[in-house]
DNA sequence: AATGAATGAGTGTTCATTCAT
DNA sequence: AATGAATGAACACTCATTCAT
């Protein structure tokens, strides 16, 4: 027996659950974009993932609990893929990386996306702070206060349009099959930057 | 002159049934208001339309008949409350018109609205210029080509992004219950305008 | 007010209903031809009847019985064709003319045929004797008695038969599409006086 | 040197489920003998057979299919039983042969029999070759060509004719109850070597 | 008498979930 | 842990029959 290089971080068993978990998570994703809420069923998840509707329940304890946990892997990546220089120093560039962030993520996957949104709000109440909104509304809350900005009207509440017209463009635009991120961008950026009555970052 | 903007819509077989027909949408539509897409069943929406199941059947040829005809009675709603002065005279006034009717009309049942959303997409394609969208789209960019507007995007283009902006900040009041229109309609003003480089009529 | 040439056997009222009853029967008759046990449905039949759902339960107290209505009338069809000259003086010609006569009936409608024949089992018991089956039967086994046969059967046994196989190769003549009422008759003959050891009237 | 006329048949997927298979195709049996057309649901069959609409549908994928199956359950049957001896050597035997088959056949589950020749009909279009008429017709052509028989028809629709009529006293036999086996036999061989101006073997 | 809208029990079928192996 | 056959409640939809007009 040989020591591997990369320690694994979890023990062996741990891994192979991980990566079964994977699995099922990547084949749901799969589902719901090719066959839609009508196709989603367990069944063909576990299908789809190489695995038997046992193991699928070994898992997720029922089907809502295997959509929330798709609807919390792609929240990370979203989340991770927002880490950004020190919203302090220059506020705006925080926004325009944000704005870029959504604007990627959307166009990533935009009919799972669509479908999650949806899902979203039939769920059993998840932890307020946990879901993106909130978060991404908190940190644009921030980044607002930071900023001459004077609509009259409170940062929270500008921080939710924002993330809701910058929402609504980019679905629209996944929906057509737009792929052009840089211009989606700027598209966004002149919504955002014009709702705030800001001059846009040249 | 006024454009009228309702489709004529085809005329239920008899005049009594007219009224049958009536209360099984709204039926419907109280259904998955209240229940959801997973407690829309046909049994359910007979029963609330207090008509038998087979009355339901009479009227609609099948569940998504009735949820396509539910979709139409919305939008023959809607287009409805558009009609608009001459957009040739004023079309500043036109837009701000039509910002006003798709509030008011997102907020007159929000969580309708988005389930409809949602199912439209599943719906068997329809008639293009049928949908919302559509319609409203076109009427965007015809009052965009008469204001003085540049931002280096085709009018269609920026017709699409305003109504995903608006129908994206909506739906989230919406769906925070927000009721104040007059409040959602200066934001959703200030996120058009701002797009568009345009300062807001005062 | 004139006298009408030939006097009404009824009077108008029944005249009216008899009229309805046929039109009914016929319109059942061909839905059973064209959609086949499947589509024969009741307001189907009123339909193609032209007339309405109520009105064919005015004339026929359920679906059943307009089901045994129509076995009646063939039946009847079939027995009105088959009086025959006197069976006495020459038997031979009385067993040509059946065979001739059920040859053309199964011809006339093979798949309306085919139908009644499997529904009248289901049906309710019928009176006896009032089958067509037990009539032809009957009439048969009275000719066989005046013919020299000598099989070591019953002649009821071997009327039975007969009029099996007779049914049994025009019946599948008529679902081949078979047409030319002649050969079949030629056939039908041969297997019959092959069966009872007649040589056959040249 | 014998000529099996089984075919092959597509063998249920797994081992242990080969038996709910038979348990089911055996309770539809009984349904359609015992209830008939009519009470021949799914739901009927599944617990006559002891197990649940979901494994039906598990095996079947719909009831025309189970239907189906049925239909070649019994033609395998036939079929198996009517492998016979070198039919060049003496065809006459061969003749017995089947004729002893279709017999036994029919006589076997009568009322099963009348209703799976009716639903035949109706079940999307086999191949070719495949139905028992076909398969049976084809032999009966092959022993014609080795008799000395000259009725001036095509031995195929001799053939034809051979099947249906006896098919039609066989079936009628059972309607009425008969179960003697070889006085019936003995009439079916009368007819069909009258049929052909064969004399029988003695 | 005639209509046809209305009824609702009953049908075929699906699918989340369980559990014996 | 893993399997996948089994379950059965629930769904969309049909159609014989009724009955207010």
């Amino acid at each position: 027996m040989t020591t591997p290089l990369v320690k694994p971080r979890k023990t062996p068993a741990q891994a192979r659950s991980a990566e079964t978990v994977r699995v099922i998570l990547e084949a749901a994703a799969r589902i719901l974009e090719t066959r839609g809420l009508d196709g989603y069923t367990t069944n063909a998840v576990a299908e789809l993932a190489g695995v038997s509707v046992g193991s699928l329940y070994q898992y997720f304890p029922g089907k809502d609990a295997l959509t929330a946990s798709l609807l919390d892997r792609e929240t990370g990546i979203f989340l991770a893929s927002m880490e950004y220089p020190d919203p302090v120093a220059d506020s705006r560039a925080a926004l325009d990386h944000l704005i870029g962030a959504c604007v990627k993520h959307q166009l990533r996957r935009p009919e799972l996306a669509r479908i999650l949104d949806f899902e979203e709000q039939r769920l059993p109440l998840r932890d307020q702070q946990e879901g993106l909104a909130a978060r991404l509304t908190g940190t644009i809350t921030e980044i607002l206060t930071r900023l001459p900005v004077d609509t009259g009207e409170a940062p929270r509440v500008m921080a939710g349009d924002i993330f809701a017209m910058t929402r609504g463009i980019v679905d629209a635009a996944g929906e057509r099959g737009e792929t052009d991120e840089v211009r989606l961008r700027l598209r966004v950026a002149r919504a955002v930057y014009g709702y705030l009555g800001l001059a846009q970052a040249r």
